[in-house]
DNA sequence: TTCATATTTGGCAAAATAGCCAAATAGCAC
DNA sequence: GTGCTATTTGGCTATTTTGCCAAATATGAA
């Protein structure tokens, strides 16, 4: 590691604003146009709160952006790869359930 | 959410285990070709029990798998296209870099 | 101004994660 | 069998994350 500790740091923190359930939700609901609180929230089924706070965990690594209408803020996607990033989880997950042992294990 | 949940808990679950420093120097290590424990535990500097726990983290999610010689454990991705991922998270922290007030808040 | 709505922030308790040490296990040589 | 090396597992504490409630803030309407 040593000098490119940081840098697997930074990268780290970015992944992880993304790995949590309704967080990926919101980053494909976004990625189909932008989402006001509000809405993300219906569609969660959490309190308010929660749903904000995940979000400024999305906007502060760099995910999201925002944009205030009135009292409203809308949320939209900030870089675009981040779809094609869903695939290839796809794909792990695809090959985990081909291979049994993988899928007994990791997708109890 | 609803019926899709699980499939957000699953996904969410892959990403969860790239999410932290020494699991991504892993990951791109062995991108590079197969390493063992024994090398990786030299790479990163922690304790050898630390590293095979972030080893068997990836593996049940199904990022990598491993192969026996001797007493020797070799691990090597699964997936090919976890690299491609890392570009776009290099890309979220490019962009974050170019936004001041982002990269002040994101990369302190 | 007050009221109402939308969102964020502070604080707390519960749950999950990380990393170390010690002990257990596996495989090979003798 | 014993001894040696490589790795995994159990157990423990410290730290981080999560999600709720309550309170604060922001904006617009009356």
């Amino acid at each position: 590691m040593k000098h490119k500790e940081d840098y697997y740091k930074l990268r780290s923190e970015i992944i992880k604003a993304m790995s949590h359930p309704s967080r990926l939700f919101i980053i494909e609901e976004i990625s189909k146009g932008e989402k006001c609180v509000c809405e993300l929230t219906d569609m969660i089924g959490a309190d308010i709160s929660t749903i904000s706070k995940h979000l400024s965990v999305l906007k502060k690594a760099g995910i999201v952006t925002d944009r205030k209408e009135g009292t409203t803020v809308f949320y939209r996607l900030r870089v675009e790869c981040i779809m094609d990033f869903m695939n290839c989880i796809d794909n792990v997950m695809k090959s985990n359930a081909k291979t049994s042992s993988n899928a007994a294990r990791c997708c109890k």
